[in-house]
RNA sequence: GCCCGGAUGGCGGAAUUGGUAGACGCGCUGGUCUCAAACACCAGUGGCAGCGAUGCUGUGCCGGUUCGAUCCCGGCUCCGGGUACCA
């Protein structure tokens, strides 16, 4: 009978939804918890793609063999559901972005449901639902009362910050700014793009090269705002550190590292003729103090206006303005082009007592550092190319390690730039009693470090890439700020009984005046007055999008909990996650903000874990095939036609070239699951997905092979659902070997989540099953329950065909024999100088003289070895026997 | 530029990380079934030579280490991703 997947897929679906068959368990006293998460998905209106099956295929597998083989588990599913196209169409149509939002919920739920996934639906989430947000607010006033303190290297809530005296005798006023520039949240200007004409703030890459906004082609303007800030950098330690021991891919393990980016150096001061300020820098070469021949100084750095001579006022004004409108994509393509202009003043050096100009430059960067650096032209690859620009002095202070004389030389004479190790020359100073000559670049940065130090010049300091993170948007569509601002300037969070503040409903979601949010239109909702009588307004930011998704693991928990945002008994048993599959492209930010949210609710004791996530997959990308002409040209796929394995356009004729490239809707190779369903079945889309290669690596879709995968399925079913194929009795002993290296291969491989290979073990099962053409009832029980965490509803139709009348979910997984695993003998590959020959069958147990006894004795070798004795026989038992003959 | 991946049949991909290269699937070829086709089932399938046994050759290119290299080392080519002057 073939296998109808319509029906049947339908009837397990509506069978578990109704049974609730995957309800997540409430014991908490099974020892065995597995907590499985997915990345949940923006649902974007143009619904799911087969992008997004590929990871919540694998954990759904996954989740299925952790229940068989008895481990609670956590499986869920939900919406990160705030989001800018919502938004953009409630101002052009006027309809609440919850309206627009709910409908692309339903369409994805309907398609998540379709493909046999087993959530638990009753733990679904949304984190535009008040229900949601709420506790996404409770956490912004947590984080907003916590200070960091430095010593203990831990989150603590503001009333344990000790003031100080001399602010305490200032008053409340000055003691209020102190323990705000100590919150983890603050408020301050920063600077943002700013599209007058769409009366938005615009992110870095909207603003293209030219400075003009990428959507509507006006020039954006650089403008400062208002926003919330997190100060991030304060964890940046501990966040490094708590890297080492999870159990993540490397390469996202190094991204996190490198974005972090600590570098460790020396603060070092710079007195400035003429002026009673100094000029502090950052380097990580003290070292070379000796070779610095010039300073640059960051555009906007606060010293600017001072340090600038009348004379030279009107070009550095010129150049600060001309950097001010570059966007930030522009000062990067002008890399190769470094600017700058003199300031007309010169600083110090402390090690020697020269003066060295100050000039402005913009490849000097505000947020990094001081904003000000030390120029050593000789060995720094930037320094050098600037000076040799601008002719300025390149003073060599390192005899490089380099064999080759002409490079040395050309070193030597500062018409090269060395960045490695050396020993020093020219670096001492008999007046200041410093002296690194001779000495190599480690001995060289703790000798100076320490001599800086001494003399109060400068200390030791570590630097991170890391900045604040800008935590407001100027939207509507987002979580509204718990904050108040009263007209006396004070600034508060509302009281946590006042949580959800919901967000007001609006007629028009135009944004407000000069970059303000939609918000700014609120009206009543706006306005608040205390108490006392005091008048204030609401913060019309929102939140942006990484605030839902930077938490909602912690809501799966405990999701209807109204009291608290989770129970803790709960949350002590299910965390930390102990397998989260999502794409790589969140490899830095989501991970990263997630993970210091998490440890700051640690430091609180809100949660259990330091860390949230233990292990972490990246699936990879899949990739549809596109079509280009012989220019180049991307042709879309609904104007090319398919003849003899060649393609060409439909329009013109041409032949084409098939490539990779990314599904995208220019090219029209989008692959919508619905279609691959309709045609062959969810556990067909499931398999295919699987079965397509490694997990992490992008893989090109190819419609054609979900064939492979559907064929598997008709074989399984036709084979198992009839009666005439299971027997009694006892089960033939290469079937019995078969079935259990398949079991422990698919549950290797499922641990592993080398899915591709273990479907083909399964295949290869299958295959053999065929050619026996009978097995045992409890053989055909076995294999069902290792296939039915693949394929689903083909496996509950089987058990309910071999006679059971509930779901296969919770049964155990089928025990490894390994008396089935042993081989008695073992088939040698023999080669003779490392090219196979012939095998021999030998007794397992066999030791190394007996098998070249064995081997030699035997007459196929007789042709390689030419009767005369070989030079050298290597035996590896188990493996292979190599026999090394004279090359005749 | 830098960092990280990758390159294996006509195609997607296997190979216990130094031990039989090409598992499994697609495609293709042949056979069985059928009036025929589709489906299904069985067999074959890296290339070259040969009726065949078999031989030669073969994991992007050049070289090295080793009894033995898809795997390790050195040097290239190409492809993909990330990143952007981080002092």
């Amino acid at each position: 009978m073939e296998y109808n997947f319509k029906a049947i897929e339908k009837k397990w679906q509506q069978y578990w939804e109704k049974n609730k068959t995957f309800k997540t368990p409430d014991d908490t006293t099974n020892p065995k918890k597995c907590y499985v998460l997915d990345m949940f998905p923006y649902p974007s209106g143009a619904g799911l793609h087969v992008g997004h099956p590929e990871g919540y295929t694998a954990t759904d597998i996954y989740s299925r063999f952790k229940r068989m083989k008895g481990f609670n588990v956590l499986h869920t599913m939900g919406w990160d559901a705030f989001g800018l196209p919502a938004e953009q169409y409630a101002i052009q149509t006027g309809t609440h972005p919850s309206v627009t939002t709910n409908k692309n919920c339903d369409t994805f739920r309907r398609q998540i449901k379709g493909l046999g996934l087993s959530y638990d639906w009753d733990r679904e989430i949304n984190t535009t639902d008040p229900k949601y947000f709420r506790w996404t607010q409770w956490i912004f006033i947590r984080l907003y009362n916590t200070w960091f303190d430095e010593k203990l290297q831990k989150g603590r809530p503001v009333n344990e910050l000790t003031i100080p005296d001399e602010i305490k005798s200032q008053g409340d006023k000055e003691i209020r700014k102190y323990v705000d520039s100590r919150r983890l949240a603050y408020y301050d200007n920063a600077q943002v793009w700013y599209c007058p004409s769409c009366r938005i703030v615009c992110a870095n890459e909207e603003v293209l090269n030219d400075g003009s906004h990428e959507k509507c082609g006006n020039q954006v303007e650089k403008k400062y705002l208002k926003q919330w800030m997190l100060r991030i950098p304060l964890y940046a330690e501990r966040l490094l550190k708590g890297i080492d021991d999870l159990n993540w891919p490397e390469g996202i393990k190094e991204m996190q590292r490198n974005w972090i980016g600590r570098s460790t150096g020396a603060e070092v001061d710079f007195s400035i003729e003429g002026l009673d300020e100094k000029l502090t820098v950052f380097t990580t070469r003290p070292d070379t103090l000796f070779g610095a021949t010039y300073m640059v100084i960051a555009p906007e750095h606060q010293l600017v206006d001072q340090i600038t001579t009348g004379n030279r006022q009107k070009q550095v004004e010129e150049y600060i303005r001309l950097s001010a409108l570059k966007s930030d994509l522009d000062r990067t393509d002008l890399a190769k082009e470094k600017t700058g202009v003199f300031t007309g003043r010169y600083a110090i050096n402390p090690v020697n007592n020269t003066r060295i100009p100050i000039w402005v430059a913009d490849y000097v960067l505000t947020g990094y550092g001081t904003g000000a650096i030390m120029a050593v032209p000789a060995h720094d690859t930037r320094d050098f190319e600037f000076a040799k620009k601008f002719g300025l002095p390149v003073i060599c202070i390192q005899d490089p390690d380099v064999e080759d004389a002409e490079k040395r030389s050309a070193i030597l004479e500062g018409n090269e730039c060395w960045t490695e190790d050396g020993r020093y020359i020219n670096s001492a100073s008999q007046a200041n009693g410093i002296d690194i000559n001779g000495l190599n670049k480690e001995a060289g940065i703790a000798r100076i470090t320490q001599w800086l130090e001494s003399n109060n010049l400068g200390k030791a300091k570590v630097n991170y890439k890391l900045r604040d993170w800008l935590f407001s948007r100027q939207r509507y569509w987002g979580e509204p700020f718990p904050v108040i601002h009263w007209e006396d300037g004070e600034i508060s969070v509302i009281d946590e009984n006042e949580l959800p503040l919901q967000l007001p409903s609006l007629e028009k979601y135009m944004p407000g005046v000069s970059g303000e949010s939609p918000l700014a239109n609120a009206g009543e909702w706006l306005n608040v007055t205390d108490t006392n009588g005091r008048r204030g307004r609401r913060e019309t930011n929102t939140m942006p999008q990484w605030a839902g998704s930077c938490w909602y693991y912690l809501r799966f928990i405990d999701p209807h909990n109204d009291n608290a945002i989770f129970d803790s008994a709960k949350e002590k048993y299910w965390m930390p996650v102990d397998l989260y599959i999502g794409g790589a492209e969140h490899a830095v930010l989501h991970l990263l903000y997630s993970r210091f949210w998490h440890k700051v609710l640690f430091d609180l004791g809100i949660v259990s874990t330091d860390e949230p996530y233990q292990r972490l997959f990246n699936q990879g990308m899949i990739l549809a095939f596109a079509y280009e002409n012989e220019t180049g040209a991307k042709i879309p796929v609904d104007q090319v036609t398919e003849k003899d394995g060649k393609h060409y356009n439909t329009e013109t004729g041409d032949e084409l070239r098939q490539i990779v490239a990314k599904m995208s809707k220019s090219l029209k190779n989008v692959v919508n699951p619905d279609d691959v369903t309709e045609k062959y079945g969810a556990d067909s889309l499931r398999l295919y997905e699987m079965f397509m290669g490694p997990l992490d690596v992008m893989k090109p879709w190819d419609d054609r092979n979900v064939k492979g995968v559907f064929n598997f399925i008709g074989r399984t079913y036709r084979f198992f659902s009839d009666p005439e194929n299971i027997t009694g009795g006892e089960e033939d002993i290469e079937i019995l070997k078969g079935l259990h290296r398949t079991i422990r291969k698919v549950e290797e491989d499922i641990e592993s989540l080398k899915l591709n290979t273990a479907i083909s073990e399964m295949m290869i099962f299958l295959n053999l099953v065929y050619k026996k053409g009978k097995v045992t009832a409890e053989t055909a029980r076995a294999f069902t329950l290792i296939l039915s965490p693949f394929a689903p509803h083909l496996g509950e139709e089987i058990w309910q065909i071999l006679g059971h009348d509930r779901s296969l979910a919770h049964e155990p997984w089928p025990e490894v024999n390994p008396e089935y695993l042993k081989v008695d003998t073992i088939e040698y590959p023999v080669s003779f100088n490392g090219k196979m020959r012939f095998k021999i069958d030998l007794p397992a147990g066999m030791g190394k003289d007996e098998i070249e006894k064995a081997v030699l004795s035997d007459s196929r070798s007789d042709k390689w070895t030419g009767g005369s004795k070989p030079l050298k026989v290597v035996v590896v038992p188990g493996k292979i026997v190599n026999v090394v003959v004279k090359p005749s």
